[in-house]
DNA sequence: GAGCAAACTTTTCATTGACAAGATACTCTC
DNA sequence: GAGAGTATCTTGTCAATGAAAAGTTTGCTC
């Protein structure tokens, strides 16, 4: 435990995930994340080569954690548990949500973002082209949007619910409903 | 043009607006924007304090214009109008929509970026207001939550549009044939 | 033209990310 | 079981940055 930490790396993620959920991205500090992980400062830089390289790999994790629940509500569910399950992951991981989505925060092009980003976006397209029947190839870039849209508003504070998981629900039901009504 | 720049607070967040277009708000600094400005390094800070007092300024500036835009495509026009106008100004003012929604950035108790905001909320509800007939309460929620969500997933580059502005009016179609079928 | 406030500069300081070089602990082989 | 090799972590250093303090210039007012 002195000076081989055992799992420094999934500690760092953690803490990195819990800082930011506090104070923002911005105000992430590779020095005070090694101060509050009980390391010496370079030892993050040792993981993940330099401030991109670690929220590149929260991001993986990020996109893998979606990819996990797009498929738990896959089963047999509906469209509209697809998106609420979205939702959901966007309000229990917001600090890997809001990383995912800012790719001029990460090293891009990293394999291991780019796999992990491709599991998810299939497991999302799963999905849509269950429900996609008629010659409306733009719905599935809508039913995205529309879920995608409702967690960044909640998350940035522009929406602030009572319920959100219940008003996720009501407006996934837009979809739902729409689908409906074109088939 | 030596001592008194003349209206450097102005040309300050032009700067601004195309640096974070360019490399992001993460690389935005506030000495290279000085020295782009062509004066010392402290006269940001004179005129924003801070660097979040710069950002503060910008977003409250974005408010005011997505209020403008708003309300130039609120006059008769339907609600897809106002949907695409809301997609067309995030896409035509990328640095400032960015940074309005994310007030970590902010001083986000700013006198000027709460009025500003206040218009902009105003000018988004009197659309949904005018739709919204039945007894579906989430419906502007929903509205909101499908135009912000696919402006934001086109700027951060997880949809690659055609034609981003094609795709926005057929994204926002869904919510007026929703409007409409629920009458 | 003297005072005065607004606008900007120069200087300084603590913090930060990144890097280089060194120290320590684990592992594998013989 | 001992030595070699490697993975893991530390210490020290550097340039860049945001912020603040103190000084300088410009324009306005009376």
């Amino acid at each position: 435990m002195t000076y081989h930490h055992g799992d420094l790396r999934r500690a760092l993620l953690a803490q990195t995930a819990s800082a930011i959920a506090e104070d923002g991205v911005a105000r992430l500090s590779m020095r005070a994340l090694a101060k509050r992980a009980g390391v010496s400062n370079a030892a993050p830089t040792y993981h993940f080569g330099d401030k991109a390289g670690l929220l590149t790999a929260l991001a993986a994790e990020g996109f893998d954690l979606l990819a996990e629940a797009m498929a738990d509500a896959g089963d047999g569910q509906g469209h509209v548990a697809r998106g609420v399950a979205y939702v959901e992951f966007a309000l229990r991981c917001p600090s890997h949500f809001t990383v995912m989505f800012q790719p001029r925060l990460l090293h891009d092009d990293d394999p291991e973002l780019v796999a992990a980003r491709q599991r998810a976006w299939g497991a999302l397209s799963v999905g849509v082209d269950e429900v996609r029947s008629g010659p409306d190839a733009d719905f599935g870039v809508a039913s995205w949007s529309l879920v995608h849209g409702y967690a960044t508003l909640v998350l940035s504070g522009a929406i602030e619910p009572d319920d959100a998981l219940r008003q996720a629900r009501a407006v996934a039901a837009h979809l739902v409903s729409e689908a409906d009504g074109r088939t």
